[in-house]
DNA sequence: GTATCTCCATACGGTAGCGTATGGAATTAT
DNA sequence: ATAATTCCATACGCTACCGTATGGAGATAC
């Protein structure tokens, strides 16, 4: 079978891919270019064209790869805990806050210029404000309460990857439940 | 005095700056370069290097221009008017809404990789954020609560921008108002 | 009217990165 | 062993942009 040793120092275009994700975390989807990416390879971009038709192909796996990391992510492992709504939604507001954003935050700021970007990253916005809001619904608020609480908490999540904030897991992890409980709480 | 003709063709400092910052907010700061910008401003760089030492000076002059007009901006405006504190954080939260953040969304994808723009930023994001949790603090929180709400208030403002919503004037409105009573209700 | 100063055009050399072409080494197949 | 395939190095031309140098037109000073 096709099958690769580990010793080997052969590239596979994962390799490229990999690499490519962690420049774009790094530096931005602009360093994501071809001979620096090579020159951090310690190959040259004979290897590059090899893998790949141009730059722009790269990109777009850059992308892929981010959206099937995503999918095959935090919903799913959510979804796998049998437990009631409420629960569910504390366990993705704690899961979420796991992740430092750093990839993601290159993907947005790429996205502002990138129609591409752009197009990926509001599907796979969607999918997960949609799946939050439905965690309020089952939760017991009417539609428009659970949409509004959603995008809330969605929001606050994506504007502190935006911002960066530098709090330590614990203190993060005890203000995630007081926004839990005011996401949560009846109004008077 | 030193003053200009509106008819002369003469460009001064700002007109770099204002095309400088429109392009940013449009295609980011990497398209934010001398000679293209000196062709959308129908002259040469030759212009440019007149009025810039160089490409630095320029995004720095950004910086601070974006500062300048955040300053004197949203605080100023909400503290202008005097009225208490649950008032000027609705008020707040309406007139925030009402920017389309692009210009600040150009620095954020910035700051990514620049550290001068992220120093910048920080400092902002910091004044924004002390203003509304002192609002909080004068609305009767404690300071944790303050500041978790102010928090939560912040973020989704950030991420809404973030985001890109496009959702109308109206419904944005309908949507603040809901946010805001979540945000001041008292726990059970 | 001449000199000076302001502002800009033109021309130049230099760097970084793109994509292509071609050859060669290492592996695999026959 | 020989042939074919896979993967990569090297070398090339091309474009975009940077920053500098120099000169020139138009206003202003004297």
């Amino acid at each position: 079978m096709v099958e690769k040793k580990e010793l080997a120092p052969k590239l596979g275009r994962q390799d490229w891919i990999d690499t490519g994700l962690s420049v774009l975390a790094e530096k931005g989807v602009d360093a994501v270019r071809v001979e620096p990416l090579a020159k951090l390879m310690n190959v040259t971009k004979g290897s590059f064209y090899w893998h790949f038709k141009d730059r722009q192909e790269l990109l777009g796996a850059l992308l892929a790869e981010w959206v099937r990391l995503q999918t095959t992510g935090i919903i799913q492992q959510v979804e796998a805990m049998d437990e009631d709504a409420n629960t569910k939604l504390l366990k993705l507001l704690e899961i979420a806050i796991e992740d430092d954003g750093r990839v993601e935050n290159g993907i947005r700021a790429w996205a502002i210029n990138d129609s591409r970007a752009a197009a990926v990253l509001s599907e796979v916005d969607l999918q997960r404000l949609n799946y939050t809001r439905d965690l309020f619904v089952q939760i017991g608020f009417t539609p428009l309460e659970a949409l509004v609480r959603a995008r809330m908490a969605y929001y606050t999540l994506v504007g502190e990857f935006t911002i960066g904030v530098r709090t330590d897991r614990a203190e993060r992890l005890a203000q995630i439940r007081i926004q839990y409980a005011i996401l949560t709480a009846r109004q008077g």
